[in-house]
DNA sequence: ATAGATGCAAAGAGTTTGCATAGGT
DNA sequence: ACCTATGCAAACTCTTTGCATCTAT
C-alpha cells in the first residue's frame, strides 16, 4: 500500500463517511461516487491492503458475509435489525465472560450480535424513508 | 420430506452421531458411510428440509460457513478454541440485553461466541472427554 | 522512468437448480 | 404405479487471480 490512489481513497472515505459497517458490494456501490470506473475487484483488493495496515476492521456477522469499517472505533458490538438489514453499532459489555465459560476455559475474546428491530423500522422515530430499502440507506 | 430415504437417514443419523455442529462438506463425507453414492446436492437439499421439519438447527459463528447440528439441543452458545479450532456448547446467558441495546432498539435475538484457549488445550484439566468434538480433528 | 495499482475477464470455491431416473410408499 | 428424492452437471454468486495498461511517485 504504497500509492495514494484516486479509487482507494473513495473507497477508505466511504467507509469512514458511512458510520456503519459496509460489504464489499455497498462499498462499491458508494465509492463509485468518487471513482466511477472502479472496478469490484480493486475493491477487495483494497480491503485486503487496508486491513493489514489496520486502516479499517472485518465485522463478522453469524451468518453473514463479512463488513467492514473504521479500526479506530474501538471494541463494540452490533445489532441487526431484520426488517431493514441495517447494522447498528452498540457499546461495549462488561459481562464478565471468564465466569460464564465453563471452568478451565480460558476466553479471550467475545462476539455477540443482537438482533432485532431498529427504533426506525418500529415506527418509534420519525420515518422519511420506507422501511424496507435495506443495505443501501443511511442512518445518519 | 415425505419419504424416509436411506440418505435422509444417512444425514440425520451423522448430525445426531457427531455432538458436535457439522458443516455441508463434513456431513457429505460422514453420511457417505452409510449411503456411498450420496450426492453433496442431496445433502444440502436435504438440510433445507431437515431444517423446515424442525430435526436440525442452524449453527452460525463469526466468520464461518454454517454448521448444523440437532434441533432440541435447546438455546445455547459456542466456545471456539483457537488452538484445537474445536467448538464447543456452553450454556445460555442470563444477560438483559434489552437493557444492553439503546433505547428504541427492540431486542428478540442475540447471539454469543466466545473465542480462546479449551482446558485440553491449556492443559490445566485432565479432560480424558471433551464435551464436544472438535471440527478439524478426530476425537473418537 | 519505475513499479505499484487498476480494470477486465477468467478462474475458483461454495451453493443451488434442471432434468432424467431410481426407489419409497 | 405414482411421484418424491436422488445423482449428475450446469448455473449462480461471491471472491480471487492473471495480465495488459495506467498512473502516482
Amino acid at each position: 500500500m504504497e500509492r495514494n490512489t484516486r479509487q482507494r481513497a473513495a473507497i477508505l472515505g466511504a467507509i469512514q463517511r458511512a458510520g456503519r459497517p459496509l460489504s464489499p458490494a455497498e462499498l462499491h456501490t458508494l465509492a463509485r461516487d468518487e471513482a466511477p470506473a472502479l472496478g469490484l475487484a480493486t475493491v477487495y483488493r483494497n480491503i485486503k491492503m487496508l486491513l493489514l495496515d489496520g486502516c479499517i476492521r472485518e465485522v463478522d456477522l453469524p451468518g453473514e458475509a463479512p463488513r467492514y469499517e473504521e479500526a479506530h472505533l474501538g471494541h463494540h458490538h452490533h445489532f441487526k435489525c431484520r426488517v431493514c438489514d441495517c447494522v447498528f453499532d452498540i457499546a461495549d459489555c462488561k459481562t464478565d465472560w471468564h465466569a460464564f465459560a465453563p471452568p478451565g476455559f480460558v476466553v479471550d475474546a467475545h462476539e455477540i450480535t443482537l438482533f432485532g428491530t431498529c427504533p426506525k423500522c418500529s415506527g418509534q422515530a420519525p420515518l422519511s424513508s420506507p422501511p424496507h430499502s435495506a443495505d443501501g440507506h443511511s442512518h445518519g
